[in-house]
DNA sequence: AAGTCGGTCAACCGCCTGACA
DNA sequence: CTGTCAGGCGGTTGACCGACT
């Protein structure tokens, strides 16, 4: 028992839209609009079309103002943005490009966008392999977890529990966005073997991440954890779910595993974004969006968590409105587990010296 | 010249959401 | 409150085209 269709596929034409078919509807719509009904519409003209296939054909290639390909600078920094931000709501996205549509941008990305990131990301791992000698590939993780503790204390970046006033999205306020769940979304979502330095994207995001008063204390933790729970991304997820670990360890310990995976593609992002104004300061609101969006998933999570043996200190019933837990995002085992592609939790798995 | 391969992009599919009866 | 329906959306497909062998 599926659902109606929309039309009679029978009678229906598929492919390619005829110039004919174009005008037809071009000139209809024009003349008369839409009349609130797309359903409908391709009866009014005569034309053997779905009523989603019009509105589809009107919305990213009839309309006025349509613009195809010549992506500029400027706009690529813009979708990175937002993608890093919001992640795949190309509408969303397209609402912030005038004259480009939600498919346009979405070809965009998955055609060109992700592969320069991508390659520039090679470019970068290739020329700092050549100045290490490669030495950074066989380290293992627990070796690099150390070395980024030591970096972490240097610039403490991850904070137990950041915390940003609200301000609302598109003013000129300085982006003092807290963004790095985010931006391990994007690594994730993005899958692949990433490099091994963060602090590139902090740079060039110019992010201001509040230091915790207790991040030397969870740095210890995560060493702690480290003799424990081994240093698999498993590891850390088997130690959430059987609760074998506080929350807020492993919250911690699990952004610590990701942040292990890299950074290439935010780099980029990075470096793009902090070119540009207009940019830093979309990706400031958005990401203020974005976050409260999250806010909401994660509060449920933080409430049962709270009301079971895996609640720590933070007492999230007193949760604020007022106030976002970015790092909370990763705090969200079902969602790391999920996108958590398989290629990368193996390799992951398979780095020397993992137990 | 023919075949293969990979990239691009228009279009489709199916799910979700909100409006409305 | 519930069911239906159209609109909207993101993911996916497949045709087309150029580069390469």
């Amino acid at each position: 028992m599926g659902r109606a269709p929309c039309c009679d596929k029978a009678n229906v034409k598929k492919g390619p839209w005829s110039p004919e078919e174009d005008t037809k509807l071009k000139s209809y719509i024009e003349q008369h609009g839409t009349g609130g009904n797309w359903i409908a519409l391709p009866q009014k003209i005569g034309l053997k079309r779905c009523g989603k296939s019009c509105r589809l054909r009107w919305l990213n290639y009839l309309r006025p103002n349509i613009r195809h390909g010549g992506f500029s600078e400027e706009e690529d920094n813009i979708i990175c943005s937002l993608y890093v931000s919001i992640g795949s709501r190309w509408s969303v996205i397209a609402a912030q490009l005038p004259g480009r549509t939600d498919n346009d941008i979405k070809n965009y990305w998955n055609t060109r966008l992700k592969k320069k990131l991508l390659g520039k990301h090679r470019k970068e791992l290739q020329a700092r392999n050549k100045g290490n000698g490669g030495i950074l590939k066989q380290e293992n993780s627990s070796s690099l977890l150390l070395q980024q503790n030591s970096a972490q204390q240097l610039h403490p970046c991850w904070p137990q529990i950041p915390v940003l006033p609200l301000s609302s999205p598109y003013t000129n306020q300085s982006p003092s966005f807290n963004d790095q769940d985010s931006i391990r979304k994007l690594l994730i979502k993005l899958g692949g073997r990433f490099s091994d330095d963060y602090q590139p994207i902090l740079d060039g995001l110019n992010l201001q991440f509040p230091h915790g008063s207790n991040s030397l204390s969870s740095t210890q933790q995560i060493q702690e954890e480290q003799v424990h729970v081994g240093s698999s991304a498993l590891g850390c997820m088997n130690s959430i779910g059987h609760n074998q670990v506080q929350f807020g360890q492993s919250n911690e310990y699990c952004a610590e595993l990701v942040q292990g995976q890299g950074s290439f593609i935010t780099t980029a992002i990075g470096e793009m974004v902090s070119s540009n104004d207009y940019s830093r300061r979309l990706l400031g609101g958005s990401l203020e969006f974005f976050y409260g969006e999250e806010m909401i998933t994660d509060n449920k999570i933080m409430g049962a968590c709270a009301s079971s043996s895996c609640g720590q200190s933070t007492n999230w019933g007193e949760t604020s409105s007022s106030l976002m837990y970015p790092s909370l995002v990763a705090s969200n085992y079902e969602g790391v587990r999920q996108e958590m592609p398989r290629e990368c939790a193996f390799q992951e798995l398979s780095y020397p010296g993992a137990q």
